[in-house]
DNA sequence: AAGGAAATACGAAGAGATTCGTATTTTCCT
DNA sequence: AGGAAAATACGAATCTCTTCGTATTTCCTT
């Protein structure tokens, strides 16, 4: 088996578009350039084309039935994450994802729900207390 | 007071340079080269040229006393390892750095010693079991 | 002081990401 | 059918990062 999104890592644009599928579920390029518009200003052309690229490299497939494409994600949020963060923890933090846990638990304040959740999976991850 | 570097977003080859100095400490481009020459093989100038950028930017900072000019990293490892996952949060974990975490832990094995060091995080973090 | 080795300075090219203007195609309405 | 509106296709410019070749400077050795 072949797996074809192991290496999904999206750009900065790429990703924002990307958040849009996720959330919107399949779009055409008129509504993720709508759906970005409130908060951005990029043009049409521009979206239009980022996801033409996308479309050429894996991250999004098309469907061209009408005449308005309609583009959906091949590559899931955890995916993306993963793929992003394993870069990260490759990068700046010498191979240990565990390491970069740390310090993200380190920043910020964090949510009781969140803090349990984190506690909930580290038992399940082993080692008793 | 300024902060010169709460935005330390260092680029790939800039983070293999500090890399080097924060492992070897002060050096000059020379002794930076011939240390990523293990397992590289970027051109003599490539690194110059990115550690004059990388002065530039402040990353570094040189003492150009002698001939050869010596660079010290100006920004800490655990600075540009937040600044980049700050980033990484942002643009991929909807700005909840638990989530983060989460997925952090979630992935690959961990050493007791981590998972033990984590335990102990969460629980200065507040919230009881 | 002259030569050469070792260092820095500089400019420019190539790759990838982002941007957009313009041309072309498609569709629908009258 | 004719034409406007809406969509896609395409090419090119810009920006950043990375790369390196060549020119220049600096310093040591003889």
């Amino acid at each position: 088996m072949r797996f074809r999104h192991m290496d999904a890592r999206p750009t900065n644009k790429e990703l924002e578009i990307l958040g849009v599928l996720w959330r919107r579920g399949p779009s055409s390029v008129r509504e993720v350039h709508e759906d970005l518009a409130t908060k951005q200003d990029t043009g049409y052309t521009t979206i239009l084309k980022l996801m033409q690229i996308m479309a050429e490299k894996g991250l999004v497939s098309r469907d061209e039935e009408n005449r308005a494409h309609i583009y959906t994600a091949s590559v899931t949020e955890a995916e993306a994450q993963s793929g992003l963060m394993n870069d990260l923890v490759a990068k700046a933090f010498g191979g240990s994802a565990h390491r970069l846990a740390l310090h993200a638990l380190g920043s910020k304040q964090a949510t009781q729900e969140e803090l349990d959740e984190i506690r909930r999976l580290l038992d399940e991850l082993g080692g008793e207390k």
